[in-house]
DNA sequence: TTGTTTAAATTAAACGTTTGTTTAACTTTG
DNA sequence: CAAAGTTAAACAAACGTTTAATTTAAACAA
């Protein structure tokens, strides 16, 4: 675990905003210094390059993605449906709260050339899907699930459905009755829509109750 | 419709593969000529710019796409269900075709400064969204589907699940059984795969049967 | 409290590349 | 011969990064 100072922090900051709106090349390092309000050098001093700046964001969010998983595990109480339905809840909320940083994962991942990032992206998909698949396959053991679920396309259902609405955002706020909504209100809104729907289709197929 | 020459085509097709590979930003025009064997200049001589070969590239394949929508209108003789199907597997079809393409829009569609590409892609999907959505609403009025359905966010669904396993891909592969499967019976396996998926999920959440 | 020392932080300027685009000369084609 | 096609070279601008000078801040001894 990194410990950065408030302008190290700054940067990181700017520089996710920034490349989440106009992607890694489409944004300068002198565009994320004058944002940040900090010199132009400070980055390269920080980071030692650009790239190294976009690995430093990476590691910002992932170290608490893999906490995030670690702390899913638990809770063996509960039914399979409701492991389901708070992991549901769980990935739901923390997308939302980190989309800048979802849009930049949802880019690097489109890279065709091998990196440390790439690596990192597909670990973490994998650590998440071997979390989710022991729940699935031992409630359909038990005869709770139904079988014929193909695990990894519904994980990538989940995940899909969430990236594709963080860019539809706008269009969907178009509504009349949502267009004078509070930015807050609006994805609070905009989590229980996904939540439910996620829910719904999920509880149709893997149990067949509705 | 414009028509293009072969050496335009062919900037077209390196433009596309290697904007999806590297994103716009992180594609030179340079890139593109050296891989279309063309003069750099050629480029803006053809096109007028690089922000323009990015439009023609989209126009190119946007125009076979709303071709592709007002094809599928037709077929009044079959059941909701099965209209459902077929657009799933047209739906599958098409974008894993145009793998390329799917990946570019996807970028461009996180874009934060709008622009004619952005507007483009947001009226062919809301075109598509008007052609789901009567389909399902009529079946709910009918009885056929259940209602409490989120049509938005279905189509969604159906979107980002098929976006997100293009670059999923080499994931999927790694399975000992397909590893060294042919590039296009792996493809025909994924098309089945995701198009089996999709239809379980839409059948499960729209109709009450298994 | 002083003055001194040392390392970190900060800056403006300059660095060499690479960028997208244009030019002007040349070749091909009809 | 005129128009379109093609080329290598040159263009200014923007890029990421480095430099060298300066300021700040903390530590230490008198």
């Amino acid at each position: 675990m990194e410990d950065y100072n408030e302008k190290q922090l700054a940067i990181i900051s700017v520089a996710e905003k920034l490349f989440a709106e106009k992607g890694f090349h489409g944004t300068s390092v002198r565009d994320i210094a004058q944002v940040a309000e900090v010199n132009i050098a400070m980055i390269s001093y920080y980071f030692g390059s650009k790239d190294k700046l976009l690995e430093a964001v990476f590691r910002h969010r992932m170290e608490a993605s893999r906490a995030f998983i670690n702390e899913l595990v638990q809770n063996d109480t509960m039914s399979p449906l409701e492991k389901i339905y708070t992991l549901i809840d769980r990935f739901v909320n923390k997308m939302l709260n980190e989309q800048s940083f979802q849009c930049i994962m949802n880019r690097e991942q489109l890279n065709g050339e091998k990196s440390p990032i790439h690596n990192l992206i597909w670990t973490v998909k994998g650590e998440m899907l071997g979390l989710m698949r022991p729940i699935i396959t031992n409630a359909q053991d038990a005869g709770i699930f139904h079988t014929g679920i193909d695990v990894e396309l519904l994980m990538t259902t989940m995940f899909g459905t969430i990236h594709q609405i963080i860019p539809a955002q706008h269009i969907l706020r178009k509504e009349p009755e949502l267009k004078n909504m509070n930015d807050e209100t609006f994805k609070e809104y905009l989590r229980l829509r996904l939540s439910t729907h996620l829910k719904k289709l999920f509880k149709a197929i893997l149990t067949h109750e509705f």
